[in-house]
DNA sequence: TAACTAATATTGGCATTCCAATTATGAAGA
DNA sequence: TCTTCATAATTGGAATGCCAATATTAGTTA
């Protein structure tokens, strides 16, 4: 379990697990959180926490004084869901290759059908780009995603931002794409990457299709290239050397 | 408010207020759970809860020792946006203009990657059409759709794939898009987009890219083409004019 | 002046304690 | 024996206090 800290979550996961197993059935009440609280070794405030985690997923209601009771189970379809996008877990370089392929031309496209609102937008979540990277907060890539979503968005065409949330999606269920960034020690590779997200805004400014599209193609070059520093190459899951980049005679001829 | 019992969800709702006014920005540090307390005259503890409230629902990340970091907004713009994508019908046009830029850049990236056994796929699945044709089958788009998913499978990038397959589930589910189809009346149509496909496969071939990319969109304009002049542009869902081809000097540079 | 370090303050994590609502118990009365 | 009602026990609700991680500041030294 990766949560160190998030006792709660933790606790909530155990729960979850015995309402999995058919050890509390709907309808049942659940031990009191006095007794939880031992048989987990932790504080009953930890329980409580717990407890709101599940009810928030309405698995549980909890009645003062009277006790908490089950009320539906852990979702199993949706968990196997998960799991497929687990075992199915695409390669982050993979996934880099389709972006390059797919982002730069929307870059592309996104520069011919640019306006203002859609600059003045990008330029807010430059910013915000700018002051999360100055408090620290390298593990939240939330802005970042907002930045590519928002250029796919001025296409104003639904489907390709729709494709693009969609590869994004993929992007955030990838283990190995997790286990990368947890790897990662030198984080002055956020400021290289801010600098090009500078650059790709700079080019839809003006509307040139030609030098976007190139410009967020070597950006993810880049982040591509700084992965691969990180990559441990012996991992039998590594596919560095599977996905090559999109040749540049491709993308810009 | 029906929460009488429930504090911390009625803390939690003020608090996600806030974060919808815009009070705190993505990237801010809300107040210290002290200040929220003494503000809302509420113990810590409710205000905790109601925090694991907003971080169950991803809004907010909480460090300990540090703050609690805004990380999304409540979905109110958000959910909408995604719904309006997904509920609404999407029109014919827009589709056709998201596969002019995806399709034909993934026949250029598929003509660098393309190896014998593609080659045999895909003539297999013309001569498949070909016979279909033949036999007056013409509304049955199988064909087509294998050829035009082979060619993305021809890259090698299961991403890519995916994301070929997703567009045409989208165009299934169309109403607009069987709509036309069912008026159209002169079907040598349908013998012009096979002829299309030939001049695609041949430029797979011999691995030009840039003649693969411009057979693509070249053929997804005579698709368009032809169901203009299908349509009845007096349809209030019509959305012919409102999405543009993309521009040849994007495409093809 | 800049850089490093130690001390201090701030902040969330967790445990303990007391409070309030509900439920269980049992004695009294019909 | 059954009902009723007061009381005790149980259970979740919430406040407070102390701890640990982080951030800030002040002082020291080069």
């Amino acid at each position: 379990m990766l949560t160190v800290n998030r006792l709660y979550q933790e606790i909530g996961n155990e729960l979850k697990s015995l309402l999995k197993s058919g050890t509390y059935k709907i309808g049942e009440r659940l031990p009191p959180e006095r007794d939880i609280a031992e048989a987990f070794n932790v504080s009953r405030t930890v329980v409580r926490e717990a407890l709101i985690m599940l009810e928030l997923e309405n698995l549980v209601v909890v009645k003062k004084g009277s006790g908490v009771y089950v009320i539906g189970l852990p979702d199993e379809v949706l968990s196997e869901k998960d799991k497929k996008i687990e075992e199915d877990d695409l390669g982050p370089f993979e996934l880099l290759q389709a972006r390059q392929l797919i982002e730069s031309n929307i870059a592309a496209f996104a520069a011919s059908q640019i306006v203002k609102a859609d600059i003045i937008e990008l330029r807010a979540i430059l910013e915000q780009e700018r002051q999360m990277l100055e408090q620290g907060m390298l593990d939240d890539y939330s802005a970042d995603e907002m930045f590519h979503i928002a250029i796919a968005r001025a296409t104003k065409n639904s489907v390709l931002e729709g494709l693009l949330a969609d590869l994004w999606q993929k992007r955030s269920a990838s283990k190995m794409w997790d286990q990368l960034h947890n790897r990662i020690t030198d984080h002055s590779y956020r400021k290289k990457w801010l600098y090009d997200h500078e650059k790709i805004l700079q080019a839809l400014q003006v509307k040139d299709a030609k030098t976007a599209r190139h410009a967020m193609w070597q950006h993810l070059e880049n982040v591509k290239q700084t992965l691969m520093e990180v990559s441990d190459s012996e991992d039998p899951n590594f596919d560095g050397y599977l996905f090559e980049s999109i040749p540049v005679a491709i993308v810009n001829q």
